[in-house]
Parts: C-alpha cells; structure tokens; sequence
DNA sequence: CTTGACCTTGGACAGTACTCCACTGTTTAG
DNA sequence: CTAAACAGTGGAGTACTGTCCAAGGTCAAG
C-alpha cells in the first residue's frame, strides 16, 4: 500500500508517516520507481502508536517498544515480559487516575471553591 | 514563600515556576525587593498541575481550568460542573487503559510476536 | 502529449514545555 | 565591607511532534 492509502486509512497526515518513518517508527520497502510500499499491518500498527501516544508514551518509547517485538520474534518470554511491563505501567496510570477521580468526585456538589486547589493532596 | 522553597517544595525547578507564571499558570505577588511571594496552597496546586499534565492535560488546558474555578469562586454549580467534566475524561481515559490491558494480557504467554503489531485492533 | 493525481526530497517553520546563560540586584553572615 | 546565597530579567537553545512548502519525478486517462 502507498503511503496516501495508508494515511487514509490510519486517519494521519502522509508528512506524520514520513516523519514517523525518519524517526524509525514504521518501515516499508520501495517500489521501484521510488514510492514507499507499506505492509497491510501498518494501519494497524499506526492506529497502536495513536493508543500508546494518548496513555503518554513518548514516540521514541514506541518505537523501541516496536523493535522489541521484532527482535523477540522467536522469544515468547521476551514477548510476555514486555507486555508484563506494559500492563504494570497501565496498572499504575489507572490507579493514579482512580485516585483523582475519587478526589474530583468527593468535590462534586460540596462547593468548596477556595480549597479547589488543594485537590491534588 | 519565595521562588526558591516553592521549587525545593513542589519538587521542580526555580525556572520552572518562572515559565509557569509567564504563561499564567501560577501567579504570585511581589515583595517590596521585587521578589516573588507565593501563598503556601501554591504547592498544592503545582501538585496538581503535574498530575493533571500526566493525564494528558496540557499546561494551557490546566491553566483554563484553574482560571474557570477561580472565576465559579461562587459557583458552587458551574465548579461541580468542571469536576463532572473532568470525571467523565478520566473515565474515558481508564476505559481506553483497561481495553489496552484486555489485549495485553491476552498475549501475555500465548507468543505470537508476528501479530503483535495488531493488537491495537 | 498534456493534465491531474500521486509520489519524492530537503528544509523551513510552529507549538509545547522547558532549560540554561549572562548579567545584575538583595539579603544575611562573618 | 565582603562573600555567599538568594533573587531578578531577557534571550538563546533544546527536544519532541509535527506541518507546510517548493521543486521536481511518475503514472494513468483523455
């Protein structure tokens, strides 16, 4: 697939996937005339860098996280270790936000405007 | 307080806070010597601001948001509004974490690498 | 063979969030 | 009085994540 379809498909920017194919976050071939040819699982793998961007990791991490998996490809424990690790990070972004939601929740109704600021404890 | 123990206080630098009151997400007064004066709930409120901003928030956004409670301070209603807002983001963002979890741990032990890239779905 | 849609590259620019620097003023301790 | 520790300003620089643009190559349709 050429990168206009994909860029569809994905819902981004051609200049986003070169840019992301400068910093080594996705990789495709060329045809021959110069023209970038993707894999029908980019558009899956962009739509997981979308996912793993909004939980906060950085485009670098991702990729890193990408070459992992490639390099594991014969290492189902290497595999199950890093999403082990994926999930504890997950696990403890989630309590982080329970903690802030039982905090915004205990204020809803309780008009306490001034003391708004110390909501963070 | 001055610049100096609010930094060592909220646990970031005295640039840090400078920039932060450049673009009004703190403010302060001035003491007769032009130095910065801080009221102590400022610590809190800087807490909060890293939390918010690890959820996703940007500086602007926190800054809006601290404006709207300064602006509700008799609002008990427009206040408790906010809170639900961001009650309701936080709700989607732990969804969004928990369906991640879900495909994570589905993998863990299960060693397909080659697929891994789709598990974004 | 031209037109239009598609693709290439390189580089400039933008917004966010800092971080560092040089130079200068203020306060406190000895 | 001086030195050290604190503070101030303005401006430059950095890293990240794009976004836009100009100049040009490729390809299919009419």
């Amino acid at each position: 697939m050429r990168i206009g379809e994909l860029a569809a498909r994905a819902g981004m920017s051609k200049d986003t996937i070169r840019f992301y194919e400068k910093i080594g976050l996705v990789t495709g071939e060329r045809l021959a005339n110069g023209y970038r040819d993707f894999p029908p699982e980019t558009v899956a793998w962009l739509q997981y860098v979308r996912t793993a961007q909004t939980l906060g990791f950085s485009l670098a991490e991702i990729a890193q996280h990408g070459e992992e998996l490639r390099d594991a490809e014969d290492t189902a424990e290497a595999l199950s270790a890093l999403f082990e690790e994926k999930i504890r990070i997950v696990d403890a972004r989630m309590a982080q936000l329970a903690a802030l939601r039982a905090e915004l929740e205990a204020r809803v109704g309780t008009g306490c405007p001034l003391r708004a600021a110390e909501l963070a404890g």
